[in-house]
DNA sequence: GTTGTTGCAAAGAATTTGCAACATA
DNA sequence: TATGTTGCAAATTCTTTGCAACAAC
């Protein structure tokens, strides 16, 4: 099954139709190392030559996220898509000089894990941050 | 000690000017049972009859957070505010029918309390929350 | 052929900035 | 008095919507 079946099949999961755009969104996202914004992935898909509006872009990735193939979250006032499923990590973010350093975060899987349960909730996925100042601006 | 003592304590500390508007925002702040939008808070400052521009509550609750005397967080593309050390929940949402649940995550407290120790880092908040479909939703 | 999709331009919403008047220290 | 603060209007940035042309099923 090449790549593009799957994304074929991602897209028929999720109730789309089967469009040139619509791929290569999916080949986009799949390509990229972390969570993109939609203006991201846009500028990298014009770089590598699609000719994909902005606004499509928008619009599937927003669908895919709807239909459980993309997480989405926030940070820095705008939102983030990356392939659910797909190693991610949580953050540790300077207030003060802005620097973002990536944790792991075993205690927060197990509470998404132990109230996904209880509360029979089906998660697609979780967002967890530390805000505050680093070391080196903590004084 | 007045709460109008603590507040020019908090804006002393926080090395801003004691003027009327950021008492004000302080106050509504205060008042406020849950975390606010500063379009929110605005808001319910006129309706108190104050005249502070809607700039100014930007800014005043930018500095502040800045200062470590707010919380800041994000959620639907808008930034909230709350007092720091305020009761805090995360959050259980629903991406089909926007419904938001309150939750503990004693197992969150954990990671935020281990991880910057790890790091040297000096936390003033965080946030967790985790997205799917509720019980309702979920088929 | 129907109905879903695209992409441009325009609209919307939240937030920030320029700047002249004004208040605090 | 010197410097920080205010608030309006205008500018920015991210995102969504209207709509006519177009493509998938």
């Amino acid at each position: 099954m090449t790549a593009t079946d799957r994304f074929e099949a991602v897209l028929r999961g999720a109730g789309l139709r089967l469009t040139a755009p619509r791929l290569a969104v999916l080949q986009a996202i799949a390509g990229a190392a972390d969570s993109v914004t939609a203006q991201e992935l846009h500028y990298r898909m014009r770089s590598g030559g699609a000719r994909t509006g902005l606004t499509t872009v928008y619009r599937t990735l927003s669908a895919l996220a709807d239909a459980g193939v993309l997480d989405r979250f926030e940070s820095a006032g705008e939102q983030s898509f990356r392939l659910c499923g797909a190693e991610h990590h949580h953050h540790l973010v300077c207030v003060r000089c802005g620097v973002v350093e990536e944790v792991e975060g075993a205690e927060v899987e197990a509470w998404v894990e132990r109230t996904a349960k209880a509360k029979r909730f089906r998660v697609t996925s979780h967002s967890a941050d530390i805000y505050g100042r680093c070391r080196r601006c903590a004084r």
